[in-house]
RNA sequence: GGGCUCGUAGUAUAGUCCGGACAGUACAUGGGCCUCCGGAGCCUAUGACCCGGGUUCAAAUCCCGGCGAGCCCGCCA
């Protein structure tokens, strides 16, 4: 609906300029606190016809036309801007349209096929805090690509070529497994005691690069102690994913682009290029001119490939199955990601779009699973559930224990999720504790408990036998009623913003705002105890408000509770 | 040393790509609000664009130079 009237306004606006004889692409629209859309064109034409913005903006005024049965009510003229206001139309069609399309709402018709690779961590222990920012960002933008219309798979590219994933194998033959503990828990453990062990005894080292060697060539017995060893840790993984309701389509593992032969057809091509050279008897090709000055190494002396050549053959493979790709990846990613999109480019093959966040640390400095340095996870959710619990216990202590544990479960991964997905992907930030556990600020929770009280209104209505197939939306007229409505219609310009721009960050803010103006139209406008005409009109805006609060929750992988 | 990213009230952030109307929000700190649909709520006050230049009618936003933080610069991943 929004996008609709965006549209109307850009061509009424764009027929003005040109019948007052002016020419423009750009109708400079933006959002305003003035009006529902603002233009500011009158500046852009200014310098080009050499005459105050306020004369033409008064001209551009005048020729504006507005079509009868528009969404624009009005325009108004704060020269040199022009603010375009929304019409009844608009508001009453919203509220058809979000009763009509219900979960569907805010969905729009982007086409094409996406990749959308996140998460991939080392198969070597337990998801820390810095995983799961790229776990929740990747699997927002799912969600939101999702719902611009998008086909989506989501893709977990498991590393099990790295020396990491050696040292595991290595390790589970020289140290105890605690069969007692999660499983990536337990890998985590063998994998520290097993670097430790390297580093003390060097000798150990040969015995690891032995096995690297045996599991490329395909060794069967190796093969097996590899897969043995990933899934094991790959459970304890995929349980804490399945915790945060973060999904994937598949799981791809980079040893089949080596067993299938492709990592060495990308190798053969880039022997041909013209800047590929041989230094020390290592394949690398010169990347100087795409503004990278150290040349990439494709493959080494001993005719072993490296990860990014790997890599190069899972994008290609990727490619030919989508439309375009995307890949989350942490800030450590940088170079190596602009070194694998040239080289890809130099190659004529599509490129990903990259989607970097920056680290999340801790108070004492960065985290190391190889150290045993990290928060894990699963140690948060627990924690922040165990303080999501104390606090249902407290406000509801007359319910039973099934519906607390249920509340502090939706409660406590809406918190974690959404304070990760809130912050744009380019700030770094810094774990706390405290921070995480405090339920005052206002977050998921907050949202959440707007969408509990919809729902406690709509219950209400109905356990008082009061049904309203028949209202009259134009009895929504209050300031909140009709602000609720605006917000309510600018769902789909977020998500096609979120989708546009891939930043999750924006549906957040949304969703936040929408509970803001939800509870403002709950304080001051009442709903049950209204005359039953407006009675019927409002409870209609509160189910439209219950449906979009879900749909913007649900786009943030957070449970929309009905009691809490 | 070179490259990339970030720097907005006491704290955490939006806005920066694409320059425009009083820099939006939350927590914290003051004041207020339940005879009323769930107070995990609502209203209200205080308070910020790292520094210095430049471009522009207009700069948090663009350019140059500093300062500070993080990340990267391996025949690791």
């Amino acid at each position: 609906m929004f996008l609709k009237f965006k549209d109307e306004v850009s061509s009424a606006l764009s027929n003005a300029v040109a019948d007052a004889g002016f020419e423009i692409d750009d109708m400079a629209l933006e959002e305003s606190p003035h009006a529902d859309i603002a233009s500011s064109v009158a500046f852009k034409l200014a310098p080009k016809y050499r005459r105050s913005p306020k004369e033409i903006c008064g001209e551009v005024y005048k020729n504006i036309k507005i079509p009868p049965d528009s969404l624009i009510d009005r325009a108004e003229m704060t020269a040199p801007y022009i603010n375009f206001f929304v019409s009844r139309n608009f508001l009453n069609e919203t509220i058809l349209r979000v009763l009509l399309e219900r979960d569907f709402f805010g969905n729009l018709q982007h086409t094409g096929k996406v990749i959308l690779e996140h998460t991939s961590a080392n198969p070597d222990g337990p998801l820390h805090i810095g995983h799961i920012r790229n776990s929740v960002i990747g699997d927002t933008l799912a969600r939101i690509l999702k719902r611009a219309g998008h086909d989506v798979e989501a893709q977990y590219y498991i590393n099990d070529m790295g020396r990491q994933i050696a040292v595991v194998v290595w390790g589970l033959l020289n140290f105890k497994f605690d069969k007692t503990r999660k499983k990536d828990h337990a890998i985590a453990e063998v994998y520290i005691n097993a670097n430790r062990s390297l580093v003390d005894e060097k000798e150990h080292s040969p015995e690891v690069d032995a096995i690297i060697k045996k599991y490329e060539t395909g060794d069967a017995e190796t093969v097996t102690k590899f897969r043995d060893a990933i899934d094991t840790a790959m459970d304890g993984i995929k349980e804490s994913l399945k915790r945060m309701n973060i999904h994937h389509d598949a799981f791809i593992w980079e040893s089949q682009f080596v067993r299938s032969g492709e990592v060495n057809r990308i190798v053969e091509r880039i022997k041909k290029l013209n800047r590929a050279m041989i230094k020390e008897g290592a394949l690398m090709v010169d990347l100087k001119d795409t503004g990278i000055e150290k040349p990439l190494v494709i493959q080494r002396s001993d005719g072993t490939t490296l990860y990014t050549t790997r890599d190069l053959a899972y994008h290609e493979w990727k490619s030919s199955n989508c439309d375009s790709m995307i890949d989350i990846l942490g800030a450590d990613h940088k170079l190596i990601s602009s070194q694998l999109k040239a080289v890809l480019r130099i190659l004529g093959m599509k490129e990903p779009e990259i989607v970097i966040f920056e680290f999340v640390s801790l108070p004492e400095g960065s985290m190391s699973t190889r150290r045993g340095v990290f928060i894990s996870a699963d140690e948060v959710l627990d924690q922040v559930e165990k303080a999501a619990y104390e606090e249902v216990n407290k406000r509801r202590p007359d319910t039973d224990e099934e519906f607390k544990k249920k509340v502090a479960k939706m409660v406590g991964i809406g918190a974690v999720r959404y304070d990760i997905v809130r912050v744009s992907p380019e700030k770094a930030t810094t774990f706390d504790w405290k921070e995480a556990l405090d339920f005052e600020k206002q977050g998921a929770p907050f949202i959440q408990y707007s969408h509990a009280r919809a729902c406690s209104i709509i219950k209400n209505a109905q356990d008082e036998g009061i049904v309203y197939e028949n209202f009259d939306t134009n009895l929504l007229v209050e300031e909140e009623e009709v602000a609720l409505i605006k917000k309510l219609a600018i769902f789909e310009n977020v998500i096609d913003s979120a989708a546009h721009e891939l930043k999750p960050n924006i549906v957040a803010i949304y969703a936040r705002e929408l509970a803001d103006a939800f509870n403002q139209f709950y304080r001051y406008v009442p709903v049950i105890s209204a005359e039953p005409d407006f009675r019927a009109a409002r409870l209609a805006l509160v189910e439209c408000s219950r449906i979009v609060l879900a749909n913007a929750l649900d786009t943030l992988g957070i449970e929309a509770p009905e009691s809490m």
